[in-house]
DNA sequence: TTAGCATATCGATGCTTGTCAATATCGTTT
DNA sequence: AAACGATATTGACAAGCATCGATATGCTAA
């Protein structure tokens, strides 16, 4: 691997030795990519926007029929957005009669947040 | 707006009314698209193992020459990655001779997850 | 059963993105 | 100077994605 300066002499590229023997990579293929995933869903204007009303609802669930309208989008731009969340983990729906309910799952919020360090 | 049961009587659909009048949403359009770059740039499983490496650093840093071979991409992929990952405010890089190291940036990292409730 | 509404799915379209080969840029060494 | 090596950029291509209109599904009320 890489060291850094090794002589005291200071020279101009202060390192002798690069490009040298590969370490193993701290996050798994299968971790990353599953990571990955969870991050992707975050990764939508649109779905960041939905995920804060439905986080923040008072009752602690939103109905979709409410979240057309603010959003701006079609309904079915906004139904496959909740079903990315949905698959993602991050929000979890109930069907009442006609009307489908969201809430958020503030659990695996954190659990991703703390995959941050 | 839609509120949930309103008589105790319990019917099938245990609700009145739905889709009414629209709430603001909590999560402003500037403010989610400048968020949704940040978990963009967290997406993709390589720029997450590249940032597990740069991150577990012993040194604090890690020369770019040293993460082609472990990623197992070519060196202009390797590149464009690490690309992503600066502008995002991810790492922090630092060009010595001929050789780029990297940093990570724990206080970005902390401050996109405790975005994260 | 029929009508009507909420939600999900389908198909198409234009834009974005991950990837690599080829090339450019820039520092170092001879 | 020229040659070499590390990194960045360019151009191209395939795959993925956000979006919408049209349609399907399913529940409820008449």
């Amino acid at each position: 691997m890489a060291t850094k300066s090794v002589k005291s002499t200071k020279s101009k590229s202060e390192t002798k030795v690069c490009c040298g023997t590969a370490r193993d990579i701290p996050l798994s293929e299968s971790d990353a990519a599953e990571l990955a995933l969870v991050f992707a869903a975050l990764s939508d204007p649109v779905r960041l926007r939905l995920l804060s009303i439905i986080s923040s609802a008072p009752e602690g669930e939103v109905c979709a029929c409410d979240l057309v309208t603010p959003i701006g989008k079609s309904q079915p731009t906004v139904s496959h957005h909740l079903r990315i969340l949905f698959e993602a983990g991050l929000v979890e729906r109930e069907k009442r009669g006609v009307w489908v309910w969201y809430r958020a799952m503030p659990q695996r919020l954190d659990a991703v947040a703390s995959r941050l360090r």
